[in-house]
RNA sequence: GGGCGUAUAGCUCAGUGGUAGAGCACUUCGUUGACAUCGAAGGGGUCGGGAGUUCAACUCUCUCUACGCCCACCA
């Protein structure tokens, strides 16, 4: 066949991607090689691609067709996130457009809803990323809530209860009265906002006051709607203020609930007045004063309903104005915060915020502004309100021990090195983590209560039973009323954290049986666990990545994987980060239709240095599509002079020095990569065979065989068109893992292969490095350069040939020189080469290494533009030579610098002096 | 309040204890049968400021400045 002018990606991209799919070859069965595991962040359901996701789906594919290519046994797992919160809002939402709400269905209707969503709607994201070409293992796919994942997790769940760490506890939860149900600390979002500081008057009670003579302590706050359920006052203990009230009571005014002053060191002396109030059931500082003031959880008083409209509390003191209205002013009515304010403004209670004008009069205001912290949820985007319910938790600071250690033995490395403190700074602080969910979508809890609220927690409802009839003594299970499912399910994030494990065949063969010996999956599990590599966004690290760490080490007793890494954004040119508000999200899909999913995937590996991120540009994404070009029209030159597919793994034989260097060139290449690719460096992976590709094959081997193809057929034409063919099919290889199906698609292009490019062979090329052949090119390639430098700067037209004369010759370089005559002539134009000294008359000089090149002129030269040329290079030369010598001539440098530096630098000096003599010299044959 | 990161050519970014590189942009030239999605040759940087260590610092240490991110209970 013959490859087209232009290439197109999109004619080829969907063709080799279903035909690799089709064949299996994403998972080529490799039963002895040695394994390496990836697993895909599965992403959500409900998700679409970003290009967030195309940076971190590239350097995965990347990883893995290099091990592919290495002959591993490698697997990239893939599968889906049920994505709890996400997916149930979606179907809400569609209900909501048909005027349906979620409670018009019982829970198994609903559920079943959302299957039929997930079935027609769902996963948009994994044919987004078969059109990334992405090689992971679809025939496996997996999804957060199959049969096997549920299995896992409501083992898991049990385990960790068994085991003491998982537990059910009220305390303060972070509540989302949008999406009503409680969130994790890692779900709230805190965002500053501009409030208001208000400063009330609370009385005290029975007649006390204060040192000072007031009846009242001054309280300030941001948040005065709480007021309907404050508990206390909370002064320092060392306030000389108030030490006399401490034990005293407080009337609130609008409750009239009664209540104690009490010593706490929350309380800051320097902030406000320095008494705070004290609202244990919707405030996390206040919680805690409050235990320590003896106030039991039971006991907190809790005036807000899930939606957070006020409810009456358990004293029933709150108003009846009070009782039904949300927290915020809302559709234009007043809430709880204004109605409080107004009241107690009303009665005198309000304590004014005074400025000064630009009159200088006092004005009065109601607060103070004021920049508040606040906590938002992620998904919801509305305030959180902190509440007191009973929750499921996860005891994740004893699971978080091991993870510690782990990172810090070296059991798992994370790349780049500098997140590690991260880590250890979160897991050292980590708070208990609320598991439950008040969802319908996700994996119910596998907990059931007895008549009398006692917990039974267990993978099955008879089970269940079983251990409540034992616990009830009861012997007849006719007579026992039955129990009752908690209705929760689990934080999303509680069954991805089992991913690396469980979609690997855990737990089914947890304890390998007779029957099960043969099972695959037990093999599956043992072989690839740990995964070797994990790749996530930082955004991440504490939702999944720390969780599979603590998860990982619990059930598997090792580690996920042994080395995490960790990358960074994709930002919008600007630098500002893409947002669908904003409307600055670049389409990744946009970005395949116009230059090619190779294109997009290069750009990606190009910029991804360590620990930065990334920006994005258009241009060099066309540029990376350039490179594409111009690899497939290096193929069509080699393609139309009888140069192909190679019959070799190895390099051919060569004797010209000109394959011998290229052949050099491509172990030196091949090396390089390597290194980059172990050590995750994407960027120098990227560069390396870019220009390996571009500047050594493109621009110099292949303009430097076009006379040996074109000449008479010695051997050497064949024998180069060995050696090209064998490179171009090792710059394939290399730069499959990049640009997977432009060199799918020039793999067969080339010739007759037995097998497809995706499971060929990562070259191997058990060659030396050629010094000689590689000093002779370096050699040759700067002659041509200079030539051209030359020619430019004296304004001769490039295309002229030239004859060159050096005098000072010796017999190797005169041998050199005839050995690449052809090349002279045809890529230097340098027609002529003789050794005996130049005629009379004008010249060019050039210097390369120890030898003086003399160019005769025809008629006329720009004498003082030659002079210029070579006083510049002189220039250049001395300065560097005078440079050395200063080194040299410094005791200090001689006596203390590593003997190979101070070596090197004689070397330099040595060769500067020769060349600045000759440029001297020819600067004086000049006149 | 802690922690981290980044400041290198007009732009986006690599980089090494021994006087700096890439891509794009820019300038000049070029239709020699692979490629104008190209080729050739160029211009352009006191490597954020200051101090220190060293024979030598863009590269190590400290500090300052600017920007960004993460974590944290300041009512």
């Amino acid at each position: 066949m013959t490859l087209d002018k232009n290439f197109d990606p999109a004619a080829i991209e969907a063709r080799w991607y279903e035909h690799w799919e089709s064949k299996g070859l994403f998972r080529p069965e490799r039963k002895d090689a040695e394994p390496y595991t990836i697993v895909n962040p599965p992403p959500n359901v409900t998700g679409s691609l970003h290009i967030g996701h195309a940076l971190d789906n590239t350097l995965q594919d990347i990883i893995i067709r290099h091990e592919r290519l290495k002959g591993k046994d490698a697997l990239w797992v893939v599968g889906m996130d049920h994505a709890g919160i996400a997916t149930q809002m979606v179907v809400e939402r569609q209900m909501n457009e048909r005027q349906q709400k979620r409670t018009d269905f019982t829970r198994e209707e609903f559920v079943e809803k959302v299957w039929e969503w997930k079935e027609e709607s769902g996963g948009t994201i994994t044919k987004q990323l078969r059109r990334l070409g992405c090689s992971m293992d679809w025939s496996n796919e997996r999804f957060t809530m199959d049969e096997g994942m549920n299995e896992a997790v409501l083992k898991v769940f049990v385990d960790l209860y068994n085991d003491g760490l998982i537990y059910r506890d009220k305390r303060l939860v972070n509540w989302d009265p949008a999406l009503k149900t409680a969130i994790s600390d890692l779900e709230v979002e805190t965002t500053d906002i501009k409030g208001s500081f208000w400063h009330f008057k609370y009385p005290l009670a029975d007649g006390a006051t204060l040192d000072d003579g007031r009846d009242y302590i001054e309280i300030a706050t941001t948040r005065p709607e709480t007021m309907l359920a404050d508990m206390a006052v909370a002064v320092h203990p060392s306030d000389d203020r108030y030490k006399s009230v401490i034990g005293k009571e407080i009337e609130q005014p609008i409750t009239g609930r009664r209540f104690k002053i009490v010593a706490d060191e929350h309380a800051d002396p320097e902030l406000g007045s320095g008494a705070v109030k004290i609202t244990p059931g919707h405030d996390f500082n206040d919680f805690e004063v409050g235990k320590r003031a003896g106030i039991a959880a039971g006991d907190m008083l809790n005036m807000l309903d899930g939606e957070a409209n006020v409810c009456q509390t358990s004293d029933g003191l709150v108003p009846e104005e009070y009782i039904g209205l949300h927290r915020f002013k809302k559709d234009g009515i007043a809430g709880v915060r204004e109605l409080v304010v107004q009241q107690l403004k009303e009665l005198g209670l309000l304590i004014p915020h005074v400025t000064k004008n630009k009159d200088g009069e006092e004005v009065e205001h109601d607060a103070e502004p004021r920049t508040i912290a606040t906590p938002f949820g992620d998904r919801g985007g509305v305030v959180i309100e902190p509440w007191l319910t009973d929750q499921w938790y996860v005891d994740a600071e004893t699971l978080a021990q091991p993870a510690i250690k782990a990172v810090r033995d070296g059991d798992i490395e994370i790349v780049p090195k500098t997140w590690e403190k991260t880590w250890f700074n979160w897991m050292e602080n980590i708070q208990p983590w609320c598991v439950s969910r008040q969802l319908w979508w996700g994996h119910r809890i596998p907990a059931w209560y007895g008549p009398d609220g006692e917990i039974f927690v267990a993978e099955f409802e008879e089970e269940a039973i079983g251990q409540a009839l034992e616990h009830y003594a009861i012997d007849n299970p006719e007579d026992f009323p039955g129990l009752s499912r908690d209705t929760d399910v689990l934080d999303t994030w509680f069954s991805s954290a089992l991913w690396p494990f469980a979609t690997l065949g855990w737990p089914i063969d947890d304890a390998p049986t007779p029957a099960n010996d043969a099972d695959v999956s037990s093999k599956t599990l043992e072989r690839h666990y740990p995964n070797d590599l994990l790749i996530s966004g930082f955004d991440i690290l504490f939702f999944w990545d720390a969780r599979m760490a603590m998860q990982g080490i619990q059930f598997m007793k090792d580690v996920p994987w042994k080395r995490l890494y960790l990358h960074g954004l994709v930002r919008a040119e600007d630098g500002s980060k893409m947002s669908k508000s904003k409307g600055n999200v670049v389409d990744p899909l946009g970005l395949i239709d116009e230059y090619g999913a190779d294109a997009l995937r290069f750009f990606m590996a190009a910029m991804e240095s360590q620990g930065r991120d990334i920006k994005m540009d258009d241009k060099r994404v066309e540029g990376y599509r350039n490179f594409a070009t111009k690899l497939w029209n290096a193929s069509r030159f080699c393609e139309t002079n009888g140069i192909g597919a190679s019959k070799t793994l190895s390099a051919p034989e060569a004797t010209l020095p000109v394959n011998r260097w290229i052949i050099s060139e491509v172990v030196e290449t091949q090396q390089a990569l390597d290194k980059a690719l172990t050590g995750l460096r994407f960027d120098a992976a990227a560069n390396t065979i870019y220009h390996f590709t571009w500047d050594r094959f493109c621009d110099w081997y292949l303009e430097l065989i076009k006379p040996v193809l074109q000449g008479d057929d010695d051997g050497t034409a064949d024998e180069t068109r060995l050696v090209a063919g064998w490179v171009l099919d090792q710059i394939i290889v290399m730069l499959h893992p990049f640009m997977p199906f432009i060199t799918e698609e020039l793999w067969h292009s080339m010739g007759e292969r037995n097998y497809d490019l995706i499971v060929a062979k990562w070259p191997a090329p058990k060659a030396e490095i050629d010094a000689e052949a590689k000093g002779e090119i370096d050699w040759l390639i700067k002659l041509v350069s200079e030539v051209r430098s030359t020619k430019v700067e004296l304004n001769i037209p490039p295309g002229t040939k030239m004859a060159a004369h050096v005098p000072d010759g010796d017999n190797a370089l005169q041998d050199k020189i005839a050995r690449h005559a052809a090349a002279l002539d045809r890529v230097g134009r340098l027609e002529a080469v003789s050794f005996d000294p130049a005629p009379d008359g004008a010249s060019a000089q050039l210097v390369v290494d120890d030898a003086t090149y003399v160019l005769p002129l025809a008629g006329a030269i720009d004498i003082d533009a030659e002079k210029a040329r070579l006083t510049k290079a002189l220039e250049g030369v001395s300065k560097e030579a005078k440079s050395l010598e200063g080194r040299l001539g410094n005791a200090n440098f001689v006596e203390k610098a590593k003997p190979e530096a101070a070596e090197k630098a004689r070397a330099d000096l040595a060769d500067k002096t020769t060349e600045s003599e000759r440029l001297q010299a020819a600067l004086d044959r000049l006149g």
